[in-house]
RNA sequence: GGGCUCAUAGCUCAGUUGGUUAGAGCGCACCCCUGAUAAGGGUGAGGUCGCAAGUUCGAAUCUCGCUGGGCCCA
């Protein structure tokens, strides 16, 4: 008789293949999503559930993803799923960031290849092209890593409405009168005359000439150097032509300075300098007077060399022992440094060079002349007043214009600034700051400093690609309108329109008809040309999205329940959208900022094309599996630096497949069963697993709600490892297999078994999206039964009192003594191995001397279930001094299910002898 | 140079308030199974917790310094 054909062997029709070849099953299951519109379904399936918001922010349009984005959008996306299985509406709109120069830039190369010189509108035009084009790319890039959103109807900041919308965020702060106009320096081309970015700029070697300069002592408030007759200090700079603009000298509050006594004069200059200026400057015979610390200088005020006024003593950290006198030149127009000092001391910041490099009235007795011609007249009017100690040829790195390759300058201009100090801005924030959750807590640290510490927010920007600054000036008077009439006709033009309009059509087409100016009446208008800082519009996202003006669908949801970005935007986006939001709605746009690192190599270092360390996310999807890269995202501790490279993903490709294996079996079991069926009383053992994958659901969902998606995957593993591939499922095959098809042990397994397939691939979905959907089909097809997808299934959590049941229950206590006698006679029988020819445990009995209390809970069990639960032929077990020891069984082999044990014994079948235990014997009938 | 931060087995991670021989999984080695089979099981090797000093009866855990990464700024 064939007896294996009796068996009711897992049918691997019925279950999930082996092999997952994840690179061709995920598009289709992402077809499948996209039919039945998958999105829309989870959100249907939740029309009256209460909301959780989670605001993307938008990733730069201006290439394919790269593996951080993809990263960033699988945190999100884990974040998304899980709150939703949590039973929350999740509405995601996902976001792309259009304006800005980096795109502005990609476009200019192309016309330069084709040397051409495109108007402004050309120019806009080929932004939004591309801007459009890489949407279309991220978009479909971020569907095939398994992300769920409303792709159909995303929020894109070029988009004219939401242009539109920026614009009435720009309408509202100034309402609120947040915005006002200053200087500020620069980075400017004399020769072009425009202003240039950071990434416009190349640096040369070039010949300046380097000078010190003494400044003699005005005012000493605290009587430091008192009765100590001509006291100066010295400053060194390689820019003559900023002399006149010098408003303050700048020390290190906790460097020493000391008091030099030369000749007839006493200058104060960096200590560790002193050797290198007496050289510099010849001095021989010099006496230290006095040392201390640059602290002890504020308050004090030096005499400008030129001009009759003060120029103060300021304390700045970037003050170097390096180079110069340890005393820096400041000009709060032409430098950036010098700038936040300046406004850090309340400094203005005088106009002393015009658009063509030339210097104004503000400059003095120097108006008129060309900025380079003023080193020399500079340096003759210091030597003509006795301030110039000397003055040489210096050679050095110096930034040049990419452009027409001549050397630039800083040089204040006038820009549009939101002003954090008004209706105390800045201080609302910090305490909003409070109120936010922030994970890691270190953000708040972070993102608390910078805020106590940034500078006026620099809104404008001289550059074509950006929503224009919605600013009118009088035509005459060059008095700005900040008047909300004004800004909303330029809103409607462009939600019309799109912010070219702006550029195109004149102030008269715009404003309304007979629009007086409020200040001076004036009815004729020019436009502001510059455009808003692309910070702006990302900043702006909370209002335009949030608050529904752009798309009813987006909803009313303000503030967010979470942000979640990189580290980086500190400084970027949790940044610019706190000041607007808490500028005008007066709150913060999150509860909740999660942060995350950046990915690196295999050996922590960044990705680079240059080191060829760079792994493609879309690459590594077609090749492993974007589960498995989703996987990897899970398992990586997205707190600090997160390592990736090929052995990285293959190693997660591991544990992937542990995962997917010990689910195939659990779902290879339930062929004929249906959750429908009248419960079965769960036998010891399955009510044993029950109870785990219960500790499990509660551990998972905790770690979600913490978004420790490491700490579910570890334990989602390590219970497919442990619970059930070593011992769960390898104890119920004998039944499983072996009992009657339709008997009561097998009806409990299948029971256990349907319980904890169902539940594990609930707990994977939000991190194995297409494995889950895969499962999930799989099992209710091979049970009869049509399902909804996955992702609109709820965590079925166990309540306190379930959990209380669990814990310290009698079964847990008694399988968990089992689990500890289990390992000692593994660890014995591997000892054992090979005396007596013995290979496998299932040939020996196994003899166990325990103490009272394991003997107690062993007497609890069936001696055929703790063979089964043991892997042996049949277990002995007394009270006594520990020991495990073995003998060849005596019992005869049941040539069906393969076990020894005492009630096998000999039968005749079909004219052939055979052995058989009394429950083969059973389950076909003999 | 400044702010924030990280450093535990080859790899990815756990290690509560400082307290017995530092844990898990992957990988690796050897063995078993061949009725989860390009699977499954068992056992084992592998760490001076980045380095150095200090506090303490006792430190992976606290303090300081150093080295090397990361983000932001300069």
């Amino acid at each position: 008789m064939d007896f294996k054909s009796t068996l009711h062997l897992p049918d691997a029709e019925a279950t999930i293949p082996m092999k997952a070849n994840l690179p061709s099953l995920e598009p289709a299951i992402q077809e499948t999503w996209k039919k039945g519109s998958i999105y829309n379904t989870i959100q249907k399936s939740r029309a009256t559930a209460p909301v959780y918001v989670y605001h993307d922010g938008p990733p730069y349009t201006n290439s394919p993803i790269h593996l951080g984005t993809a990263m960033n959008k699988i945190l999100k996306d884990f974040c998304v799923k899980s709150r939703t299985m949590m039973g929350y509406r999740v509405p995601f709109v996902p976001g792309f960031d259009n304006h800005g120069l980096p795109i502005e830039q990609a476009v200019m190369k192309k016309f330069a290849e084709k040397k051409i010189t495109p108007t402004i509108p050309e120019l806009r035009q080929a932004c939004r092209e591309h801007a459009a084009h890489y949407l279309g790319v991220q978009t479909e890039q971020f569907k095939r890593l398994g992300v769920f959103a409303m792709w159909d109807l995303p929020y894109t900041t070029m988009e004219f409405k939401f242009e539109a919308e920026i614009v009435r965020v720009f309408k509202r702060l100034s309402e609120g009168g947040y915005v006002y106009k200053g200087l500020r320096p620069t980075l400017w081309s004399p020769t072009s005359r425009t202003a240039l970015a950071d990434t416009e700029i190349e640096y040369h070697d070039h010949v300046s000439k380097a000078i010190y300069v003494r400044f003699p002592l005005l005012d000493d408030p605290n009587q430091l150097f008192e009765g100590i007759p001509n006291v100066f200090t010295i400053i060194w700079t390689t820019t003559p032509w900023t002399i006149p603009a010098n408003l303050a000298c700048a020390f290190h509050p906790e460097f020493n300075y000391d008091l030099v006594k030369v000749g007839q004069n006493h200058y104060l200059v960096l200590q560790d300098l002193v050797p290198k200026i007496s050289e510099a400057l010849g001095w021989e015979d010099i006496e230290v007077v006095k040392t201390m610390e640059g602290i002890n200088f504020e308050n004090m005020t030096f005499k400008h060399p030129i001009f009759d006024r003060p120029s103060i003593a300021v304390m700045a950290t970037y003050v170097t022992t390096e180079d110069g006198t340890g005393v820096v030149h400041t000009a709060p127009s032409h430098g950036r440094d010098d700038f936040f000092t300046g406004q850090a001391y309340g400094l203005p910041v005088p106009n002393t060079v015009d658009e063509k490099g030339v210097l104004t009235h503000e400059a003095g007795e120097f108006e008129g002349t060309f900025y380079k011609k003023c080193d020399e007249v500079v340096v003759d009017r210091l030597s003509e007043l006795g301030m110039l100690l000397k003055a040489y040829d210096y050679s050095h790195s110096y930034p040049y214009a990419e452009r027409d390759g001549q050397p630039i300058i800083y040089r204040a201009t006038e820009q549009w600034f939101v002003s954090l100090e008004h209706d105390d801005l800045r201080s609302r924030m910090l305490a909003s700051i409070q109120k936010v959750e922030w994970h890691p807590a270190q953000g708040q640290t972070r993102i608390e400093s910078m805020i106590r510490n940034r500078p006026d927010w620099c809104i404008s920007r001289q550059r074509p690609w950006g929503v224009g600054i919605p600013i009118f000036y009088g035509a005459k008077s060059r008095i700005p309108v900040l008047d909300a009439v004004a800004i909303e006709s330029v809103a409607q033009l462009i939600e019309k329109e799109g912010s070219d309009a702006w550029f195109i059509k004149d102030a008269s087409d715009i404003l309304p008809k007979g629009y007086q100016h409020p200040e001076t009446g004036e009815t004729e208008f020019t436009k502001e040309t510059d455009v808003l800082d692309v910070w702006f519009d990302s900043g702006s996202t909370s209002m335009c999205v949030l608050e529904g003006n752009v798309h009813a669908e987006w909803g009313e949801t303000l503030p967010a329940d979470l942000y979640l970005e990189g580290s980086d935007q500190h400084r970027g986006w949790f940044n610019s959208s706190l000041i607007l939001s808490q500028a005008i709605r007066d709150q913060a746009p999150y509860k909740a900022v999660v942060t995350h690192g950046f990915v690196t190599d295999g050996e922590g270092r960044k990705m680079s094309k240059r080191l060829g360390n760079v792994i493609d996310p879309v690459v590594a999807s077609d090749q492993y599996g974007a589960d498995v890269l989703r996987y990897w995202v899970a398992g990586t501790d997205y707190v600090n630096d997160v390592p990736c490279s090929d052995a990285i993903l293959k190693q997660f490709g591991e544990s992937y497949r542990n995962v997917r294996n010990a689910m195939r079996f659990l779902i290879g079991n339930l062929k004929g069963f249906n959750p429908s069926m009248a419960p079965a009383k769960l036998e010891e053992l399955d009510e044993w697993l029950v109870e785990q994958v219960d500790l499990l659901v509660d551990d998972c969902v905790s770690s979600y709600e913490g978004f420790d998606f490491g700490a579910v995957m570890t334990s989602v593993h390590n219970f497919c490892r442990q619970q059930l591939s070593a011992f769960y499922s390898d104890a119920i095959k004998d039944f499983m297999y072996c009992d009657r098809e339709d008997s009561v042990r097998r009806r409990s397994g299948q029971q256990a078994c349907y319980y904890a397939a169902k539940t594990l691939t609930q707990l994977v979905a939000p991190v194995l999206a297409h494995t889950a959907e895969e499962t999930w089909t799989k099992m209710h097809e091979t049970m009869g039964l049509t399902n909804e997808s996955i992702h609109t299934s709820v965590f079925a959590r166990p309540d306190s009192s379930r959990l209380q049941e669990i814990e310290g229950s009698d079964i847990q206590v008694r399988f968990a003594e089992l689990q500890s006698v289990r390992q000692e006679v593994n660890g014995a029988f591997e000892l054992h191995k090979g005396t007596d020819g013995i290979k496998n445990s299932q040939e020996v009995v196994v003899y166990i001397t325990t103490d009272q209390d394991t003997f107690d809970v062993l007497e609890t069990f069936s001696r055929a279930d703790l063979a089964n639960y043991l892997k042996v032929s049949w277990v002995e077990y007394f009270v006594g001094d520990s020991e495990v020891r073995f003998e060849r069984s005596p019992y005869y082999e049941c040539v069906r299910s393969r076990i020894r044990r005492p009630d096998v014994s000999e039968i005749e079948v079909d004219g052939e002898k055979v052995y058989l235990s009394q429950r083969d014997r059973e389950a076909i009938g003999l």
